[in-house]
DNA sequence: GTAGCGGCTGGAGTGCACTCCAGCTCAAGC
DNA sequence: GCTTGAGCTGGAGTGCACTCCAGCCGCTAC
């Protein structure tokens, strides 16, 4: 796959795929005849990977770390299985900070619904 | 209150303070006799909300824009309103951003689990 | 009365995560 | 055979959201 089909589907532009191969983020894929890069399908699954990491708030430095783990294949497992439920439990913060203020947005809105019923209302009165 | 108590109470610095007061986040407190900011309890609430508004991903120009709006009081309780309904939508799919990759991360954390195990056996079979 | 601390200002500097650029090579289509 | 376009490299530039700094003032405590 192309550099240009790589970007397409993965939504990443394609400086910033170049970006992320030399901060190690994403393996440096095989050169065709030109010298090229000619990056295979499985790509896109990590990217995609990536992409939620970065969604919920994971640092370059850690998403470079978790990649670094990866390439060293079967020895790493314990240690990436150690940053992600350390991940995960950062993901289950946030969600209850979100929740918490979704709530506090409704009432916000219920609230300022009420006062322009009633500013609606002091203009009738005139 | 003093800017340094604000700081401590608040979690912002007082740097961070002072900026926000430069781009319009926070009203300018009263001086004191010296020329000193002397903040309103109150600025810790708002505070409060802007850190909210901020942790789940609202920009800086869009926090400048409510407090602006926030400025003019009454007539613009229906555009505060339009905002934060807005912004409670992108809260929401967030969520469900979030969601979607903690059930990813429990995923991987379980077939980390089983490879480890599995490596575990290997060295055992030895 | 002076040392030290907290606060003040305007402006410069920082860190993160990209994003853009100049100048090059190569392959393909007309 | 030459133009066009995609891709290449190393390095510079950008935007955001702070964060730090120099140099100043004024209160408090010794």
């Amino acid at each position: 796959m192309k550099i240009s089909e790589v970007a397409a589907r993965s939504g990443l532009s394609i400086d910033t795929l170049r970006f992320y191969e030399r901060i190690g983020l994403i393996d440096p894929p095989p050169r065709d005849a030109a010298g090229r890069r000619d990056y295979p399908e499985e790509v896109l699954t990590w990217i995609g990977f990536l992409d939620k990491l970065n969604a919920t708030g994971m640092k370059q430095a850690d998403r470079i770390r978790y990649a670094a783990l990866r390439r060293q294949g079967e020895a790493s497992y314990a240690e990436r299985r150690r940053m992600l439920e350390l991940h995960r439990d950062v993901v289950i913060a946030r969600q209850a900070e979100l929740e918490e203020t979704r709530a506090l947005m409704d009432r916000k809105v219920e609230m300022y619904r009420q006062l322009e019923a009633e500013a609606a209302m002091e203009v009738a009165d005139v």
